[in-house]
DNA sequence: CTCCATAACTTGTAATGACATGTCACAATT
DNA sequence: AATTGTGACATGTCATTACAAGTTATGGAG
């Protein structure tokens, strides 16, 4: 017989990841201290009754993560908890913020049809002349505007999500959640601007301000590009926080 | 017998990553071309005589590096090639420029011994009143000034780095190469401002001009804090670009 | 012709075993 | 006392086997 019984078998999700979310649990509950070292893999074999190769994804998807690093030859062990754990992946922005609590809405100023033209249309691969949704949306923080956010995606999508709540959704979580669509990955530029007196007026700062400038393209799953964005973020309340990882390829 | 013979065998590189780098080097050159299928997994375990887990960790790789991604049941398919491929990585300034073949070299203004002070202190997890070293740069792409780095690391560090070519070599590489530290990762916070006048007079901009300021805390791999910075650019010349992708954790 | 079961692919998950390599402590040797 | 093995234990790499699960084409039943 290949598969053990196991208490955890009948569950429709993988081991591996039920066991790396047990270990994340106890990581952040402090089980694991930081910076002390995990149980090695012979013990959570014996522990969870798993083979090696199931202790390693797990221990592999928690060092991928940052939570954990390896030392060949010594052990695995808990990093010291970030700030910012986790970010650097792609999320939206009501989506980052509600994970640390504060409170967002955002105010549709507009929902144009409108074609799509050379910069755009080169972005989501579409002809210059093909229709596309512009939305614009001031998004607020804590009550205070925080940025202007202009999408570009192709009409189709456009025209499903002018019916979505869009006060109180993420796009991304729509696109995700309701329209199976899986967003993959995004290539960013940030940049720093002044505010001009239209977007000033927009952001209640002083023409001439600060303003963080992010171009964002979003890409399917299968590398589709779906939603094009400009955000133009208040310099004075907002700040862009990553945390990235030096490759090892 | 466990291992098979294979002309790759012998060599010093794992199997994986060996495999893991013919197939970059095919998707690269075209020989795979971009949103085709990759051949499938037991195609490639007879190519290359490995076994599924070698195979599947050296598309695996490529897959976390964005060059592939696998469909459930369908296959593995090259993606379309991204300009900022691999960004998102941790890199120095002069690590990224060179690489799409920009002339860079840095002017050291000044390197000073002082006090850690509460902010650096806390930053590199050394005592307030405990010496450290702060380096100054400014940085020139293309004969232009680019940035300003001001860079704070241990004392130990910074006497040693202080007989160091660094108008040429970048500090990561010098730290990695040189003095045996892995780097691990970096917390960023990239935000907005404007140049106040001495800033203005070195980067050659006029005083208020929109300068990206990035505050980067860099880690050892076994998370010790190592290098704070902060870096100051033109915001007429310069924007951060990364690549970043949704989690599947 | 339509519908559906099925076979033949694909990738995903998992167990088991083996050997390689890095680290460290302790004992034996010099 | 300093040095040198050597063994125990950690993670790293790799092979083999098995079954699960998603996709697609095909062929037979209705």
């Amino acid at each position: 017989m290949a598969k053990t019984d196991n208490v955890l078998a009948l569950s429709p999700t993988p081991l591996y990841s039920q066991i790396r979310e047990i270990l994340r649990q106890r990581i952040l509950d402090g089980t694991y201290q930081p910076h002390q070292q995990m149980p090695s893999e012979s013990e959570l074999i014996k522990a969870f009754s798993v083979s090696r190769i199931t202790v390693r994804q797990a221990l592999g998807d928690l060092q991928r993560a940052g939570l954990v690093f390896k030392i060949h030859g010594k052990g695995t062990y808990v990093s010291k908890p970030k700030a910012f754990q986790n970010i650097g992946q792609l999320q939206g922005f009501g989506e980052a913020m509600s994970r640390m609590g504060y409170e967002t809405f955002s105010q549709v100023v507009s929902i144009k049809t409108l074609a799509a033209g050379k910069t755009v249309g080169a972005k989501l691969q579409v002809k210059e002349r093909e229709q596309i949704t512009e939305l614009r949306r001031l998004r607020y923080l804590n009550r205070a505007p925080i940025s202007l956010d202009v999408t570009y995606v192709p009409k189709a999508i456009g025209e499903r999500l002018a019916k979505e709540d869009l006060e109180h959704r993420d796009i991304f979580l729509i696109l995700e959640n309701d329209y199976g669509l899986s967003l993959g990955q995004a290539e960013m530029q940030i940049e720093a601007m002044l505010a001009d007196e239209p977007l000033a007026r927009l952001l209640k700062v002083e023409e001439g301000s600060p303003v963080l400038r992010i171009e964002r393209l979003t890409f399917t799953h299968d590398g589709q590009p779906l939603d094009y964005e400009h955000l133009y973020y208040r310099g004075d309340a907002f700040q862009y926080r990553l945390r990235i990882e030096r490759g090892h390829l």
